[in-house]
RNA sequence: GCCCAGGUGGCGGAAUCGGUAGACGCGUUGGUCUCAAACACCAAUGGGGUCACACCCGUGCCGGUUCGACUCCGGCCCUGGGUACCA
């Protein structure tokens, strides 16, 4: 009987759905772990290889925690909101409902057919409203809630009202916008309503401002920065602009100090919390206030931030971005004109020319400014280097201490000044240290680094010019989408004031429109829904939430999904605790990945959640690329038939390269027929074969239609089946390594599956070949060998290696002849994780009920099989191997030396001297050292 | 520019703590079986060298530490990913 890969995973997966073999309840008698995959957006092109190689592997670590004990939730739902589905329905006028449907089935299908252990009866998407209710619902809980510097979480804002009632904003300790004013407790309460309202959304953990956002015409949106690519839309490639808009926010800034913090309680990758610890990006420095020194401005104070303000002798020259708000002002009229053109040149660079952009450009606004320190009159600049985003948007000008003020100072010519005396060759390049003692510094000469840092903060809050300051680069979330396949904002506006809508009235469901575009007076397509009105008289918020909303909590509705009064049970939550191990690409690791950590943060503070980290482990998996096939076509053919070169002689013929379907090529080896039929225009061609073949060329690159290096995973399948392409991704290589997706070798994967089930079956005659013979040391010990092996990789995740050590194993039970039931039956649940339908078949042919394999327990290692007498140790004369001896394990040091020194090989290498050296590390090796 | 990851046969990769570099698979070559093929099986396969051994060279480059370095240290080159002229 041959092994039929068709037919045993067909009637498997329908076992496993037919007894709901995966699905999961809570169970107090085993612990629990919890896997969860990033849940994919189900776009109209299906599922390519990609995908599944962090769903396989994520299948393995659930399947074999299964084994070993544990209850295991392992569920799969969609990101289903988003903007594909979308411009499909403004193409064709279909509801991305129905489109976003039908791609979902084509996702489950693809899913099934590789055999993954999801428990389907969790599944959520985030576009159904019995979700989205709860993603409303936490919308909701942000709305009501601030930061409390004091208690250093979030808390209701009834409590902030309460202390604005008895003692103004004195009273309380919030975070909020930055030019929130100051009020007394009168001024509080004689504010009417809307005032108030206005007053508390400066405090509120979301809340609607205008903000700059890159607005895309073409696509009637607002996109992230990372869906503009060079100035236009990454889909669609439409031109983008910064307008002023106005946008639901969110205060993730709130929490910039515990998202750096806890990132040190995670087990996630190193690489990855570097990259968010970089975008949160917290400075230590301080803020400063330099006084305008020019007539008529005698009441402006220009404040920078700097993180050395132990610098602060060596200003030169104080710089503000072009879009600074005083810019003009500061301007004198013989500068103005200069002044004007360098701002309308400014602003119409992208962020990429300003990047690319290596002169130093800036322009005198003729005014200055006094440094508090020196008393010493600077002049002001503009200057493009400076954001306007980041900081104050002023910078003070240290020339001799920062390059880019260096470079400044040397291009208009202002002074560099020395302020340490460790700093050397000023007057080649800045000198950032911090080494030796001030000098030219006022009261902090002769002082070190330290000491005047804390001197100068000192002396400067006594003033009220200055303050120690912690200044984050992470800005406040855009919240807001001007689009339809979103969550509704759950808001209305009243007298312009935004409120929350009542609980009872969610989900706020999306309304029908007749058309997916923005209205004619610019208004977000929900403006088109007729009669649209909370309690028919308030107009909600047109606006729909970003993809993140949705994706930022999902992993707690998989713990109860159909829950209808909660988001997920306190009994659900309290025995799946958090996710144990999630995986899925590093692109989300400052999207996705940090706003689901404030979002959780948020939770955690309101006691909904026992964690303030959602996911305790998480691994990356490589990006996949394309790996496309080239043919090579003559330029001219004699015949007027295509005429196609092979790779190895292109190079003595005039060829044009074109790309070739992939799924025609074999190990680089063009299926010829297959390819006179792939298009009409090749049926007569010709071939000049290299050794019988048409060999192609190959190049690495991204997987797309046009490239015709597309694999669906369904063809693999239908040809190899799941359990060879399971094993195959695995064995490609390091699961966190990118890899252009190779098919040559995959029938090595295939061929180790079929020499497996040769262990158990005759192959002409079909015959069973085990037996219950008692296995033999040797056979045992190749069985907990690979025991030991398979668990300690699967445990450091190297996934590649447990698929060769099966393939030893295999190769060496096969050369054994061994068909021992004792043997193959713990093989069987070795390697269940990764093949588990070939596995399931043969477990049962063993005579094991069906269905039992998932809940059989992980084989124990004994090392007492792999026990040696002896040991071959390479026996180096000067670190180079010249031999090999046995000795017994237990042999002493010196016996084994002296067993080393009289071997015939040795005594050739020592020429009859004595060594300098030998040195013997026990079951290791020996070196011999002349 | 900066940050991160990486560089090992014809190819994907292995070497977990500083201890025999190249496991396992693909490919290639030769052979067995077959009328032939497919499958399977056997053998070889880093480079040089030899009938065969011996031996020499070899993990991006240069240097160092060590009895011993793919592994550790210093400097450099290249590739991929990220990014912010962040004061």
């Amino acid at each position: 009987m041959e092994y039929n890969h068709r037919e045993i995973e067909k009637k498997w997966q329908q076992f496993w759905e037919d007894n709901q073999t995966y699905r999961t309840d809570i169970d107090h008698n085993k612990p629990k772990y919890y896997v969860l995959d990033m849940f994919p957006y189900p776009s109209g092109a299906g599922l390519h290889v990609g995908h599944p190689l962090g769903y396989i592997a994520s299948d393995i670590i659930s399947r074999y925690k299964r084994l070993k004990g544990f209850n295991v939730l392992h569920p799969m739902g969609f990101d289903s909101f988003g903007l594909p589905a979308e411009q499909y329905a403004i193409q064709t006028g279909q509801h991305p409902a129905i489109t976003t449907e039908q791609n979902i089935s084509t996702f489950i299908s693809q899913m099934k057919n590789i055999g993954f252990s999801y428990d389907w009866s969790r599944e959520v998407r985030t576009s159904d409203p019995n979700y989205y209710k709860w993603t409303q619902w936490i919308f909701m809980q942000l709305f009501n809630h601030y930061y409390d510097k004091d208690a250093d979480k979030a808390l209701p804002i009834a409590h902030l009202v309460t202390q604005f009632e008895k003692g103004g904003s004195a009273a309380a300790n919030a975070v909020c916008d930055e030019e929130t004013p100051d009020f007394t407790a009168e001024d509080w309460n004689a504010m009417n309503e809307k005032e108030q309202q206005i007053l508390l959304l400066k405090y509120r953990f979301t809340f609607p401002e205008e903000s700059y956002v890159n607005w895309c015409p073409g696509l009637g949106t607002v996109l992230s920065n990372d869906e503009v690519k060079d100035g236009v839309s990454e889909r669609g490639g439409f031109p983008v602009e910064r307008k002023l808009m106005k946008q639901w926010a969110m205060r993730i800034t709130a929490y910039a100090d515990r998202l750096l913090t806890g990132l040190d309680t995670i087990d996630w990758p190193e690489p990855l919390k570097e990259q968010q610890r970089n975008w949160i990006g917290k400075s230590v420095g301080a803020s400063v206030k330099f006084k305008v020194a020019s007539e008529n401005k005698e009441g402006l104070n220009i404040e920078v931030f700097t993180t050395r303000v132990d610098t602060i002798y060596g200003v030169s020259f104080m710089v503000l971005a072009p879009e600074h708000e005083w810019a003009l002002e500061l301007t004198t009229p013989e500068q103005k004109e200069a002044v004007e053109t360098y701002i309308k040149w400014a602003a119409s660079r992208s962020e990429v020319d300003r990047m690319a952009e290596k002169k130093v450009t800036g322009v005198f606004t003729g005014s200055y400014c006094t440094n508090p320190l020196s008393d010493e009159k600077v002049p002001i600049f503009l200057a493009d280097y400076v954001l306007a985003g980041y900081g104050t948007g002023a910078v003070m000008g240290v020339p001799s201490g920062d390059q880019r003020d260096w470079n400044f100072a040397t291009n208009f010519g202002l002074p560099i000044i020395p302020i340490l005396d460790s700093q050397k060759d000023i007057d080649q390049q800045a000198d950032n240290t911090k080494e030796g003692t001030y000098i030219n510094s006022g009261i902090i000469n002769g002082m070190t680094y330290k000491e005047a840092t804390d001197t100068l903060i000192g002396w400067l809050e006594e003033r009220k010019l200055g303050k120690g300051k912690v200044q984050y680069r992470l800005r406040n979330a855009v919240f807001s989408r001007q689009r339809y396949w979103g969550e509704p904002v759950p808001v209305y506006f009243k007298d312009d004031v935004p409120y929350l809508i009542d609980e009872s009235e969610l989900p706020l469901e999306l309304p029908k429109i007749d058309k997916y575009l923005p209205t004619e007076t610019g208004e977000p397509p929900l403006g088109r829904a007729e009669g649209w009105k909370y309690k028919n008289e308030y107009e909600y918020e047109l606006s729909t939430m970003p993809g993140w909303a949705g994706s930022s909590w999902y992993w707690y509705r998989y713990m109860d999904p159909q829950n209808n009064d909660a988001f997920a049970s306190k009994k659900a939550i309290n025995y799946w605790q958090r996710v144990d191990f999630y995986l899925g690409g590093s692109e989300h690791a400052t999207g996705h990945l940090l706003y689901s950590r404030f979002w959780n943060k948020f939770l955690k503070d309101l006691g909904l959640v026992p964690h303030e980290e959602f996911a305790a482990k998480l691994l990356n998996q490589g990006m996949i690329q394309g790996r496309s096939n080239f043919v090579y076509r003559l330029k001219s053919s004699e015949s007027g038939h295509p005429v196609f070169v092979s790779y190895g002689l292109k190079d003595q013929y005039e060829t044009t390269k074109l790309h070739v379907d992939v799924n025609i090529v074999d190990n680089d080896i063009l299926d010829v027929a297959a390819f006179k039929n792939w298009r009409e225009d090749f049926i007569n061609a010709e071939f000049i074969l290299e050794d019988g073949k048409y060999v192609c060329g190959w190049e690495v690159e991204k997987m797309s239609k046009s490239k015709f290096n597309v694999v669906n995973p369904d063809n693999i399948v239908e040809k190899y089946g799941a359990d060879t392409l399971r094993m195959y991704e695995m064995f490609l290589g390091p699961l966190t390594d990118a890899k252009p997706w190779n098919m040559n070798g995959i029938s090595g994967t295939f061929n180790f599956l079929r020499k497996f089930w040769r262990l158990f079956y005759e192959d002409q005659s079909g015959k069973q070949k085990w037996s219950d013979a008692e296995p033999t040391a040797e056979e045992l010990k190749v069985l907990h060998r690979t025991i030991k092996r398979v668990e300690e990789d699967i445990e450091r995740l190297s996934f590649n290696t447990v698929v060769s050590t099966f393939m030893i194993a295999v190769n060496d039970l096969s050369d054994l002849k061994c068909h021992k039931k004792a043997i193959l039956q713990d093989m069987l649940i070795l390697l269940a994780p990764y093949a588990p339908h070939i596995t399931e078949e043969l477990w049962v042919a063993l005579g094991n009920e069906a269905g039992t394999l998932s809940l059989a327990s992980f084989p124990v290692f004994n090392p007492k099989y792999l026990e040696e007498s002896a040991f071959e140790y390479p026996i180096q004369i000067n670190g180079k191997v010249r031999a090999n001896i046995p000795f017994p394990v237990d042999m002493s040091k010196e016996d084994i030396e002296q067993g080393v020194l009289a071997n015939e090989t040795v005594q050739k290498w020592l020429e009859g001297k004595a060594p300098k050296k030998v040195v013997v590390v026990p079951k290791r090796i020996v070196n011999v050292v002349l």
